[in-house]
DNA sequence: CCAAATTTGATGTACGTAAATCAAAATCTG
DNA sequence: CAGATTTTGATTTACGTACATCAAATTTGG
C-alpha cells in the first residue's frame, strides 16, 4: 500500500496538522520539527496523491496558449489541436484559452506576457518569437514561479521550463542527407524555399541543411534562399521564376510552410524534369503531392503531440512533479509515401 | 462548473442512491427510472470524475505484461521499459507484473492466458504469437470483459481491444523505398536478413518490402531470405557466407533483431564494397554502425512509447473511456545519422 | 518565573464518487 | 385488499488530501 499523510505523521511522531503544514509550506513549524517530518517523508517514500490533492483543492489548471496569427496550414493545424485539447479540458480539470498575437512582433508578445504575469495562470505555452525582449519577459514569468513552455519555436538562452518542438538543426541535416542520398551523387543545384529568415526554426533548418550539404555532398550547390513568406502566391511566383531561369536545379528543399504554391509551380514547370523534393509539414496538399510523386519525402512535427506534451509538462511543473523526458521528446517524423498515417 | 452526481439527481428528480445504482449498473432500478436518469446524464453532459471515483474505490489497476523470453536487444529494451513503468506504478495506482513465456510457443502462451482468465486482472498486454489457438484464448478473455492489447506483434483476426505496435507492412515498404532510392537506379542483388519467417512482424515486413521492390525497383533483385534466428552468431555466419558467395550484392535489409552479427560480418567482408544497409531497431550496436556509416538508415519502434501506450489504453478500457487514437498510434521512426535522439 | 509568542495537536469539513444500510414508498401477486 | 416484493430515498462512511479553527503545549523574552 502506498504511504499516506497519516503514515508520515506516525513515522515522524507528529500530528497530521504538522505534516500538512510541512507539505504545503505553511508557517508555524519549528526548524527541527520540519526536518523530522521531511526525513520521514523521504524514508517511507511518500508521494503526494495528486488526484486526491486536486480533488480537495477543487483545483483547475488554467493554461494559456499564445499562438501567432499566421494563417498557414501548420498554424491552423496547431490551433485545431489546441481546440481539441480545450474540448477535452473539462474532463482533465484544465481550463485552456488561447491568445492570438501578430506573427513576428516581439513587442506585442512581450505585452501579452507581461499582462499574464499579473493574471498568474497555472502555466503558459507560447510559440516564441526569438528576440531578447521576449526572452526577458519569459524569464520574468519564470522568476515569478509561473511554468512556461515554448511550443514549436524555442527561445534562445531563456529560462523556459521546457521546449515542446523538434530539433530544427537536426531536421535540416536530415533533409540534406535524404536529398543527397536520393540524388545519388548527381551534380547540380538545389533550390531552398523558406518562409522568412527572421524565424528561428527556418534559420536553424537552413543551418543544418547547409552544413551537411557542404560537408558530405560537395557535388550539390545550394542556390540563394528563396523567401516565400509562407504565402502560397509568393512562393509560386518565386519558385516558378527560379525553375525557368535555372536549368541546373535538380533538387528542392522547402523548409517552411505554404507549400501549396511550391507544389503548383512544380507541377507546371517540372513535368519534364525529374526533381527531387523534400518538404516540411504534412498537410492535405503535401500529402497528395507525396502520393503523386511531386514530393519525395516530408519532414513533419506532430502538432497534436506538441500540444499534448506542452499540457502534460505544464501540469507536471504546476504540481512540482518530474516529467518523463523520453515521453516528451518531440520526434521528427519522416514520411515517404509508404508510411503515411 | 462541471456537473456532479448531485446535479444528475436534481435534474432527473431522483435520489443520489438511484443515480449511483444507474451509474454503477447496480440492480433494483425500474426501467423507466433508469432511462430518466440516463437522459439527465446525457442532457447535462455529465462525465464521471475518474480520479474521484478511483479514490473512492481505492482502486488499483492490476495489469499483466506477457513477454517472450528471447534475449535479443529489442526484447531486453522492452523488458526494461516495462520495469520503468513498474517503478512508476505506485504513483499511478497501477500494479504491473510481467510473465515470461518461451518465444514462439503458442501452447505455453495459451496456458498463461487461460490462467489469467481466472485471476481476472484489470488488463493484459501480450506480445502475441500469431496462432489460431492464441487468438481463441484472447477472444475468450475479451468475451469475459478483460481488456487485452497486443504489444509489438499483433494477432490476426482476434478481438483484442488495441494493438500497440507499428504497421510492419508499411515498415517493410518504407525500407524498400529508402533502399531503392539510396541505390539510385543501380542494378544488383539485395540480401534480406530476418529472424524467423514464423514471426508475424517479420513476415509482414518482408511482404511490404518485396511488394515495393517488385513494383518500383525492378533493377534490384531480392535474394532468398536468410533466417538468422535473431542470433548474432548465426546471423554473422550466414551473412558472411552470403557476401563471399554473391558478389552482386549491393544492398542489405535486416528486418529482425540480432544485428550484432550482421554488423560484424559487414565490417569484415564489406570494407572494400560499398553496401547500402537498412536495419530495424535502434540499439547501442546499430546506433554505432549508423554513425560510422556501416548502416545507412535504421527503422525503429519506440519500446517506451509502446509500453506507455499499452498502459494508457488498458486503463481507458478498464474505465470504459475512449482513447485518443492519434495519441496511441505507434509511429515508425526513421533514423539517419543526423536525427538520432 | 510569568506573560507573550510560537509551535503543535485535535478535530471537523470539503472535494466527487462508491458502497452499504435501513426505512419508506410504490408496485405486483393472489 | 393484505401481504410479499421490488423500487426508491435518506443517510452514513470511506478514499487521500487541503484547509481552517481552536485549544493545548512548548518555547522565548524580559
Amino acid at each position: 500500500m502506498r504511504p499516506t499523510v497519516h503514515d508520515i505523521a506516525a513515522a515522524a511522531g507528529v500530528s497530521l496538522a504538522t505534516v500538512d503544514r510541512v507539505l504545503n509550506q505553511r508557517p508555524g513549524v519549528r526548524h527541527v520539527t520540519r526536518e523530522k517530518v521531511e526525513k520521514a517523508i523521504r524514508e517511507i517514500g511518500y508521494v503526494r496523491d495528486v488526484a486526491a490533492a486536486n480533488l480537495a483543492k477543487g483545483r483547475t489548471y488554467s493554461f494559456v496558449f499564445i499562438l501567432p496569427a499566421s494563417d498557414n496550414s501548420f498554424m491552423h493545424g496547431l490551433n485545431g489541436e489546441v481546440r481539441v485539447a480545450i474540448a477535452r479540458s473539462s474532463v482533465e480539470r484544465t481550463n485552456i484559452r488561447t491568445i492570438e498575437v501578430p506573427a513576428f512582433d516581439p513587442r506585442a508578445l512581450v505585452q501579452i506576457l507581461d499582462e499574464l504575469g499579473d493574471e498568474r495562470p497555472s502555466g503558459i505555452a507560447l510559440v516564441a518569437t526569438d528576440a531578447p525582449e521576449v526572452r526577458d519577459a519569459v524569464d520574468r514569468l519564470v522568476q515569478d514561479g509561473i511554468p512556461v513552455v515554448t511550443l514549436v519555436s524555442d527561445l534562445t538562452g531563456s529560462q523556459r521550463h521546457h521546449y515542446a518542438g523538434v530539433d530544427n538543426i537536426a531536421a535540416g541535416r536530415t533533409a540534406a542527407r535524404l536529398l543527397g542520398r536520393f540524388l545519388g551523387g548527381a551534380r547540380g543545384e538545389i533550390a531552398v524555399l523558406a518562409g522568412s529568415m527572421l524565424v528561428r526554426d527556418h534559420r536553424e533548418r537552413l543551418e543544418g541543411f547547409a552544413a551537411v550539404m557542404a560537408a558530405e555532398f560537395p557535388s550539390l550547390s545550394i542556390l540563394p534562399v528563396i523567401e516565400g513568406r509562407d504565402d502560397p502566391e509568393v512562393a509560386h511566383m518565386l519558385v516558378a521564376d527560379a525553375l525557368s531561369r535555372k536549368s541546373g536545379i535538380i533538387g528542392v528543399y522547402s523548409l517552411g510552410a505554404g507549400n501549396r504554391g511550391l507544389i503548383r509551380a512544380l507541377k507546371e514547370k517540372a513535368v519534364d524534369r525529374s526533381l527531387t523534393v523534400i518538404a516540411h509539414e504534412l498537410t492535405a496538399h503535401t500529402r497528395a503531392a507525396l502520393l503523386d510523386g511531386t514530393i519525395d519525402a516530408i519532414l513533419n512535427q506532430d502538432a497534436g503531440h506538441e500540444v499534448r506534451s506542452a499540457i502534460r509538462v505544464l501540469k507536471a511543473k504546476a504540481d512540482g512533479l518530474a516529467v518523463i523526458e523520453a515521453q516528451e521528446r518531440i520526434r521528427l517524423d519522416i514520411f515517404l509515401k509508404d508510411n503515411l498515417p
